[in-house]
Formats: structure tokens, sequence, C-alpha cells
DNA sequence: CGAAACCTGCGAAGACCTTCGCAGGTTCGC
DNA sequence: GCGAACCTGCGAAGGTCTTCGCAGGTTTCG
């Protein structure tokens, strides 16, 4: 068990499959994500994520079941909190706001915004 | 040259110090590091990171001088479209929100962000 | 001048990452 | 019963990242 360390690329593309799948064997997870990575790789890579406590397994059975051990927005937030601190000098809204700038946003994910903005500024934004 | 990757980890504590302080020796570079980094380590970075074209070197003088090939701003957006595919299925609005849950932001950054969004509203928003 | 201080390029070591073949054991289906 | 199909663990290969010592050539300065 190797602490906390971001997942790698291809540990992020298993998250990602065990996230929208649900609990998922090997196979399953190798077939969610094509052909492109053999049985084996797919195996190894979640024995290590295993070791690193990215991944919970059920040994119960003789086919294992893994499970992601952290939600999908936990980690999210933990990559945002590193990118932030490894680019934008820690200010997670200058992050934000570049993501902003970066890519068109829905007009459902403005008014996600929005009204996020408005909850905060109700919740804090009354002194003055 | 390498293509098209995004900067590693010590490439962009590299580039951080080129950003905040333009273009510089690798001594200034090492000593602006702290005593973390040898000079050679420094050295070698620079040059890796040249031959990958993130950085140009100006060899007009014996002592070379670097300076960073693409601007903060850019870089960063690279970044925020990278983990924006990686981890949050391409939506660079849903990182942005990530980001706000993920940290406190200041008044003057929210500031930032409420302008931004009335900034867009007025561009194209009026299709309601 | 000649030693000390610098500078660059080179090579190599050690730590991951990623991929996958192979071995050995279990289960399935005919 | 027995071969085909599966499953897991192992080990290794090849690539990237990061670090740094050493060698060889300049420059500085007392």
């Amino acid at each position: 068990m190797s602490a906390l360390r971001r997942p790698t690329d291809a540990e992020l593309a298993i998250l990602r499959v065990l996230w929208a799948a649900g609990p998922s064997t090997v196979r399953e997870v190798a077939v969610e994500m094509g052909r492109e990575s053999a049985y084996t790789t797919v195996l190894k890579l979640l024995q290590i994520m295993t070791d690193k406590g990215l991944v919970r397994r059920d040994e119960s059975a003789r086919t294992h079941v893994y499970r992601a051990a952290r939600s999908e927005r936990a980690t999210q937030r933990q990559l945002v909190r590193d990118l932030a601190d490894r680019a934008f000098g820690g200010s997670a809204a200058r992050l934000a706001i570049q993501a902003l700038a970066a890519r068109k946003a829905s007009p459902e994910e403005l008014a996600e915004i929005r009204g996020w903005l408005a909850e905060r500024e109700g919740k804090q934004g009354e002194a003055r």
C-alpha cells in the first residue's frame, strides 16, 4: 500500500469503468475497455490498484470482483486540488475560470454554476 | 522533439519558475527552486524540455538562457482540457464546478467568475 | 600564470508505468 | 472423463521520469 498518489492514466481509465458500471470482474472491465488492452493487462492493473488502495477486491468467489475504493467525486476533487497546486498556485478558483474559458459549457452547466454561486452568496456573502 | 504531451511534474515546476521570472539561466532556475534539486538536474531537465519543445534556448552567450515556449495560460488550458478528458467525461464545466466545490474561493475570484458569466450571458444567452 | 568557479553534454542508475506471455489450477460442457 | 475455456499470480521487457556524478572546456581573479 503506497499511500496517496494520484491515479495514473491507465488506472483512471479503469476507475471510469468501475464508476460507470459498478463492481465488476476483470473480464467485464476488459470488455468494457474494448480490445485496446489485453485481459492480463487489466488484471495486472487491478492487482496493482488493489495494493495501492485505489480499488477493493472481493475474493469470496473464485472470480474476483473489484470496485472503486473512492467515489468518482472524491477522486475528481483530489485531482482538481492536485492540478490547482501544480499549475494554478493552489487556487482552485483560477483553475475553474480557466476551465470555463477552455471549453464551451452547455446552458445546463452554466445554470448549475450560477446556482452554485447564488447559493454560496446566500451562505456567506452578506457582509456588506 | 516528441510532440504534444503534457508536462511532467518536474517540468511544470521549472515552467512555473520561468513564467514567474522570465527568461533565465540554469543557475537562476536552480536557485529559485531552492536546494531540492542539484544544478545538473535542472540542467538536464531544461535540455530535455528543449528537445520536447517546452522551452526555447538562447545559445548566443556561453551561458544559455531559457524561456517557456508556451504561455502560462495556454499551458493551463491544455492541462485543464486534459484533465477534463481523463476524469470529467470531457466536460470542462463539470471540472469547474468541482473546482469551485473543492476549495474556498476568495471574494475577488468569485467576482471574477460572476463577471465571466455575465459577459457570457450577454454574448449568447438570449435564446431562452 | 594558475587555481577556483562555472558551464554544458553524457551516461547511468533507480523508480515507476504499462503491457503481456506463460504457468498452474479450477470449472464447464459434451 | 477430459479437453476447452477461464482465472489468478508471476516475471519480465520496454518506455518514461528524475536524479546526479563526472568529464572536458571557459572564464575569472588574485
